[in-house]
RNA sequence: GGGUGGUUAGCUCAGUUGGUUAGAGCGCCGUGUUUACACCGCGGAUGUCGGGGGUUCGAGCCCCUCACCACCCACCA
């Protein structure tokens, strides 16, 4: 482990005192704390001069508990962005905050205080559970947004918003009134996912699936009305036999020649003694499944909903809240009463209706069935299909379509997203995920957005029961006209009262319902809410009162989580406009909305994503993003996701503790690749008990590379300027340049390029890479280790081309790894790095005066040759300190003129002198040889010949092979016409070369093997 | 059942429109402590690119098919 942990920072280091070792824990929170300072805490202004905008808001993590490895690749992935568009001078916005996450966050809290303390939210009531989440809340947010600056995300925290602030609750209320305004929110009775547990309907989304064995039991119904040659009995099976009483038809496949005849007529439902239709139904029925009769439940089951749409059938809800038989339980069957109110409906009603049947001999068949059954994630207990009056937003297309906000009419809300991402206003990146936002949006289905929850936002809808005196029931039913003046009359009155009291008509709606005698009343504000509160007592006390309210009660239910967050970059920018032209706030929204990317999971492209598209465009007549980056997937090492309950989840600040922020998110990016899922593999580490993973120690051992080729280039350095751009420019134009200075700006000018289109393009794995392969192998392995010898002799270009090139490293480097970079940049000898932070300094731009491929071509040949000798000293044990005697033979003197201009790197790396380098090279007596493209390298005085031809004879076989090859193809016409110029040339050189190899080594292998 | 992605070195993964002899990191083998770094240097070995078929002058890459893995969507009375 790290044994240069110290809580204590260490006193001031000079640039020639740095640590050998990077520690990150000694320089993070201070550097941390630098850039708040230096940036205002990264606060974005409206008023920015910049040309550009770029934006990101933050998918706001749920504030049921820490984040983990998902969110920190996100993180590091949006920060990446931010950084990077913020040195390239853009008004830059990243936007935090955090997600109240209704039903997951009031299930955690409640289950943790039943666990201690043993009660329920019913003990506690509606404003002390809320109370107890906004605890947990402050507690788990604060722990989330310390998480996220330890990483050192970028965030505007002065802007840090939760979904339930009085910001975010102004734009719910805002788009929830305007909805219903234009009638796209109704209420209905509508089939959910009932949690009989935690009473509360749950999204689909928060259903798993478990497999549970079951049992399939074939039961008799008594055709009703049995006419001669019928059967006597219609077999049903089922898995939820206590859902019968329920049932209101039965369903056969219109073509299916045992039944259709049967169509039209009765069975009688056993037990409940009730008589209902044999329908025809193909969409329902699969005539080869089972006996191909089917039970029709539409108050229980989704498909049978469905059926019961199409067939206007009769909903029977057999269900209580609390998972129940109710009293339509009941019934009365041969002669005899049944009923199973107050058992519970899977188990103990199943039970009894089983047993019962079983005495009356209904039960054709037993056996048992695997199925799968839904349970709620929360509670984890089973699912039950629940009819109950919900509220819904209407995505399918409406009558006259409907009016977006910048004027454009759509045929419906969900078809606007759609248009969105079709027509190329949203890019969608990997851009196969745009498939199935389509697809899933192409269903238009309507969104649940009520919620029996108590943590969320309340549902604006105020419903109020009204009657007379003079009006009985009776009279409604007779005259359905007065009653409806009769609403409006009330409405009008309401109206009045609400006008009086300072609530103007735009901020509030009314809706009569006749059939329930009931007003419903949108309200947009909070004040509204107030007055509507105190009205019942009002209107008791009044005498002029015309209606006589008898309830006037807010909605109980909140509205889905979902809500809020489709509203989110939107309501954390300020909108709706408050009215006032200068608000600071109305400015961010011009200047950054839309925003730029969107950067998250892919489960959540169409319940969150698709959203927010729609709401963009309803709300405020623009799309939220213009491009959406769904990122890769962190696994543990056996593919599973990291979740609490599988105890391998990775806390990203245990890693931060370990091996230091810059390492977590080096790693990350490292392994943000297209493939969408990274496996990690996870260890419990032995000393702390924490988990985490050995793949961490490549982003540590990097930052720890970087940090000690800086300290050796700073503690060489005697220039305190460095070079500006064109200074650098002229040097490596100047005749006399030397060609390794050539090679590294050419090397770092593509890395430059290179990174620069991967950022763009989302492609950050790529970008690792390429900042890896520059400061590892190009700068520590070849460009230090070559211009030694110039720095010890204090040569002053070199120490030029090494500010230069170290300057624009830790730049190009920042955006990836901020910690270890403007730790450097702190001391630098001109001092830039104290007077202005790498945070806000320009991102190194590629210049073309700095391209030079041939200088990379040499140097690569310089290289390979390098590695050659160092590799024959090697295989023939020959000691580091032993001078080698080098010829070296060429295929031609344009080749042996490069190598030559090489030769003050090739010598002193491989601790050889090179004799002669020429094509008409003679090969020392008794030498070994090595083979670089083009090239026989020899060492005269370490053969061992047997090795040699051996060796050799290998190369032989292998350039016979190659060139044959090469012939062959050469050889086919089709090859040589069809075939690209450049790929027929270019196999034309290579073969030559080939050949002039294979004479040249087997020229050597006679040698070699004559001495033998 | 519908869809998407994957299967390349012992492990984790790259491989950018099909084009010369397929790459990286880790691990492994050998070696070295020369004042940037042992969280290091130097050198090396390692692959029938899941199986089969096809298109093409040419396939890790395109098409078909099979097998296995993962995820998303819909779910069976």
């Amino acid at each position: 482990m790290n044994q240069h942990n110290t809580t204590s920072h260490p006193k001031p280091e000079s640039a020639r005192e740095l640590s050998a070792q990077y520690n990150p824990q000694a320089v993070e929170q201070d550097i941390f704390a630098q850039w708040i300072k230096a940036t205002n805490g990264f606060h974005a202004s409206a008023k920015s001069p910049a040309k550009n905008s770029f934006s990101v808001v933050i998918p706001p993590p749920n504030v049921t508990g820490a984040l983990h490895l998902g969110h920190a690749i996100n993180g590091t992935i949006q920060d990446i962005l931010v950084r990077y568009h913020r040195m390239c001078g853009d008004a830059t916005l990243w936007m935090p905050g955090l997600d109240h996450a209704g039903i997951a966050t009031q299930a955690v809290v409640e289950r943790t205080i039943f666990e201690k303390e043993k009660l329920n939210r019913h003990d506690l009531g509606r404003d002390e559970l809320v109370r107890r989440i906004w605890e947990w809340k402050e507690k788990f947010g604060d722990r989330i947004l310390e998480q996220l600056k330890r990483m050192g995300s970028s965030c505007d925290w002065p802007r840090t918003r939760f979904t339930l602030d009085d910001v975010c609750a102004r734009a719910v209320r805002e788009a929830f009134f305007k909805l219903f305004h234009d009638g796209l929110i109704f209420r209905g009775l509508r089939l959910v996912n009932w949690d009989t547990h935690l009473q509360t309907a749950v999204a689909d989304d928060e259903i798993y699936y478990e497999t549970i064995k079951g049992q399939m039991t074939s039961i008799r119904y008594p055709i009703a009305d049995r006419r001669d040659g019928d059967p006597e009995f219609l077999v049903v099976a089922t898995t939820r036999p206590e859902t019968m009483l329920g049932d209101t038809a039965v369903a056969v496949h219109p073509e299916d020649p045992r039944y259709k005849h049967l169509i039209g007529r009765e069975v009688e439902i056993p037990l409940a003694g009730r008589n209902i239709p044999i329908i025809g139904d193909g969409l329902l029925v699969d005539p080869a499944f089972g006996t191909g009769v089917v039970k029709v439940t539409p108050a229980h089951d989704p498909n049978d909903y469905a059926t019961g749409q199409r067939h206007n059938l009769r909903q029977i809800n057999l269900l209580t809240a609390d998972g129940k038989v109710n009293d339509a339980g009941a019934g009365t069957f041969g002669g005899r009463r049944y009923d199973y109110t107050g058992l519970k409906f899977a188990t103990e009603a199943r039970r009894a209706i089983l047993e019962d049947l079983e005495k009356l001999g209904l039960i054709a068949e037993a056996k048992p069935h695997e199925h799968e059954v839904g349970h709620s994630d929360r509670s984890k207990t089973p699912i039950e299909p629940y009819l109950s009056e919900q509220w819904f937003v209407k995505m399918s297309d409406v009558d006259g379509g409907i009016t977006l906000a910048n004027g454009h009419n759509v045929s419906g809300l969900a078809q606007a997203a759609i248009d969105a991402v079709e027509n190329g206003g949203v890019k969608i990146t990997p851009d196969r995920y745009s498939r199935g936002y389509v697809e899933w949006l192409s269903k238009k289905r309507d969104w649940c957005i009520s919620r029996q929850l108590w943590w969320g936002h309340r549902i604006p809808v105020w419903t109020l029961c009204v009657s007379w005196n003079d009006l009985t029931i009776e009279r409604i039913k007779s005259d359905e006209s007065q009653l409806s003046g009769r609403l409006r009359e009330s409405a009008g009155a309401i109206r009045t009262y609400l006008n009086q009291h300072g609530i103007s008509d735009a901020d509030f709606n009314i809706q009569d319902s006749v059939a329930k005698m009931q007003l419903v009343l949108c309200t947009r504000t909070p004040a509204a809410d107030a007055r509507l509160a105190e009205l019942k007592t009002v209107l008791e006390r009044s005498e002029t009162s015309v209606p006589r309210i008898e309830s006037v009660m807010q909605d109980p239910d909140v509205l889905d989580t979902w809500f809020s967050s489709a509203l989110w970059p939107l309501s954390t920018m300020g909108w709706p406009a408050s009215g006032t032209s200068d608000a600071p706030e109305d400015q961010i929204l011009s200047r950054f909305y839309p925003t730029s990317v969107l950067s998250t999971a892919r489960e959540i492209l169409t319940l969150w994503v698709a959203r927010m598209v729609m709401f963009g465009l309803y709300c405020h007549g623009d799309i939220p993003f213009r491009q959406v980056y769904i990122h890769a997937v962190i696994q543990d090492g056996q593919g599973r996701p990291m979740k609490k309950s599988l105890g391998n989840g990775v806390d990203p600040v245990d890693i931060i503790e370990s091996h230091g922020a810059d390492a977590l998110r080096y790693t990350l990016a490292s392994m943000a690749t297209e493939t969408q899922d990274i496996r990690l593999p996870v260890v419990k580490d032995k000393v702390s008990g924490k988990n985490t993973s050995p793949r961490f120690d490549a982003g540590r051992n990097f930052a720890n590379k970087l940090w000690n080729a800086s300290r050796f280039i700073l503690s060489h350095l005697d220039i305190s300027t460095a070079p500006s751009d064109s200074d650098i420019q002229s040097l490596v134009a100047s005749p006399s340049a030397d060609i390794a200075d050539r090679w590294i700006l050419s090397r770092l000018n593509s890395t430059i390029t290179r990174a620069t289109g991967c950022i763009n393009q989302f492609r950050f794995a790529e970008v690792a890479a390429a900042f890896y392969q520059f400061v590892w192998n190009d700068l520590c392995d070849w460009y230090l280790e070559i211009a030694k010898p110039r720095i010890n002799r204090k040569d002053t270009v070199v120490q030029q081309v090494l500010l230069y090139v170290l300057r624009a490293t830790l730049a190009l480097l920042h955006p990836v790894m901020p910690y270890v970079t403007e730790a450097i940049w702190g001391k630098l000898p001109d001092g830039s790095g104290t007077v202005k932070m790498l945070v806000v300094s320009p991102f190194p731009t590629a210049h073309a005066a700095l391209d030079n491929p041939q200088a990379e071509k040499d140097i690569d040949l310089a290289q390979q040759i390098t590695r050659a000798i160092r590799d024959l000293r090697n295989s023939h044990n020959v000691d580091l300190k032993r001078k080698l005697d080098v010829v070296i033979q060429t295929e031609s003197a344009d080749t042996a003129a490069n190598i030559l201009a090489c030769r003050a790197i090739i010598e002193p790396l491989s601790n050889a002198g090179i004799l002669t380098c020429d094509p008409k090279a003679i090969p020392p007596a008794d030498s070994a040889s090595a083979l670089v493209p083009g090239v026989q390298i020899f060492v005269a005085g370490i053969v061992d010949k047997q090795a040699e031809a051996k060796k050799i004879s290998v190369r032989q076989q292998e350039l016979t092979r190659l060139i044959a090859a090469g012939k062959a193809k050469l050889a086919n016409e089709n090859f040589v016409s069809k075939a690209p110029h450049a790929v027929v040339e270019g196999l034309r050189q290579q073969l030559a070369s080939q050949e002039a190899e294979l004479q040249a080594v087997e020229i050597s292998l006679i040698q070699y093997s004559a001495a033998t």
